[in-house]
DNA sequence: ATCCTGACTGACCGGTCGGTCAAACGACTA
DNA sequence: TAGTCGTTTGACCGACCGGTCAGTCAGGAT
């Protein structure tokens, strides 16, 4: 089988429906765009989209189950890994951010276009997206929150998905800084923002480590 | 004249349309929201839209224009007290975090929807959203980056930008973590991540500071 | 008493929406 | 050649869209 190369799999029509739907989707908001057009981008007829969806709302949804499933599975490999504390949480940030950089449309659908489900399809992307935060949250505490002055782990938390989420609004993939470059810039603000404040060159020293578990405050 | 307590100044009936449609687009999208549910939320007939308002456009318009006017006139205002430089950007974080507070559907709009308005008017809002954007790079400059290992200007600013605008999609006004609480949190982290690594301590060294303009690293 | 004006409405328009359906196409088997 | 089955289509539907319009009504000015 020589297919060493080849990074992308062939898609299927299927798939390639949801890719189009995902930029029509961010481009004109869910209710904007219409069938018609999505069909017209696909180079079909109406009638073919609804061979393979029974719906706008299953597009909406496989779209948003697929992309939420992959974060989830991203994040998986990485604490796959198992790597110490600080590695883990740094390629937890460069992994994310690299697959932000192909998934522009879907981000800004799921951002804006989520409450348009059904409500228990709602519920498990919903559930699907808090997973990933979770992933976030048990990186952040293990590398930082040994210490006693820093944020709440919630507020850590969303500081850090602020940061790299937010790069749909400006970050250009084909502009001067790459994502891996903005990953390393948020890597260093974070080490040094929700790192030890008191010795800010220890970083592995052995701080009290059993107050870590109880914090909560607030 | 007793209305020293009155902070609302009794909202015109254009006003209120302009309120209620900024939900409306935030909870079923610019295309999604239909003029007839934005009436029968008002209170009034589709009509009286089209009675203060030429058309669907134009109250997408008058509504970001408003809002991006007022997050420049309170980056403006918190400009005018001349603060020291790491007084500043606090102030001007907290000031637009506070307004945040309030403008949780607007800023959804904004973000979503600016693409709805013919190029003219985009163009004007881009123009006043990017004035905001200015406000928080010259702030973080004066506070921060005198010094030479920390992150590009631009990335640094979009941090910031992203750490509290992101707010919007968590951090609820009648929940347990309050806006400024937040804040506070968000300015201890930027003072760690983004102020001088060397010594720690000295916050107005007098340092280099001719080369603070003329940086542009890549 | 008359006029004028701004607030306000119900009925209506052309057009587009999401979705349906019977039929045609094309590759494959027998 | 005839039959079969997944794929693909154009024509079509009722509902709803943004927007218009003729006209009602209350109240201030003259």
């Amino acid at each position: 089988m020589p297919r060493m190369t080849n990074t992308q799999p062939a898609p299927t029509p299927a798939e390639r429906i949801l890719d189009m739907a995902a930029r029509a989707f961010a481009e004109d908001g869910f209710a904007g765009a219409s069938m018609a057009r999505l069909a017209e981008r696909c180079g079909v007829s109406k009638a073919l989209l609804y061979h393979y969806y029974t719906s706008k709302d299953e597009i909406l949804f496989r779209m948003l189950d697929a992309y939420t499933r992959r974060l989830i599975a991203l994040c998986e490999a990485v604490a796959a890994r198992r790597l110490a504390p600080q590695k883990n949480f740094d390629a937890l940030v460069l992994t994310l951010l690299v697959e932000y950089r192909t998934s522009r449309a879907v981000h800004k659908v799921i951002l804006q276009d989520v409450d348009h489900l059904p409500l228990a399809r709602r519920k498990r992307i919903r559930a699907q997206q808090r997973d990933v935060v979770e992933h976030f949250r048990a990186a952040i505490e293990h590398a930082f929150l040994p210490k006693t002055d820093g944020p709440t782990l919630t507020a850590a938390s969303m500081m850090v998905l602020g940061m790299i989420n937010w790069t749909f609004t400006w970050l250009d993939p084909k502009g001067a800084m790459s994502y891996p470059d903005f990953a390393e810039q948020v890597l260093a603000v974070c080490r040094r923002g929700l790192g030890a404040a008191r010795p800010p060159r220890a970083l592995d020293a052995p701080v009290a480590r059993t107050q870590a578990a109880s914090r909560k405050r607030r």
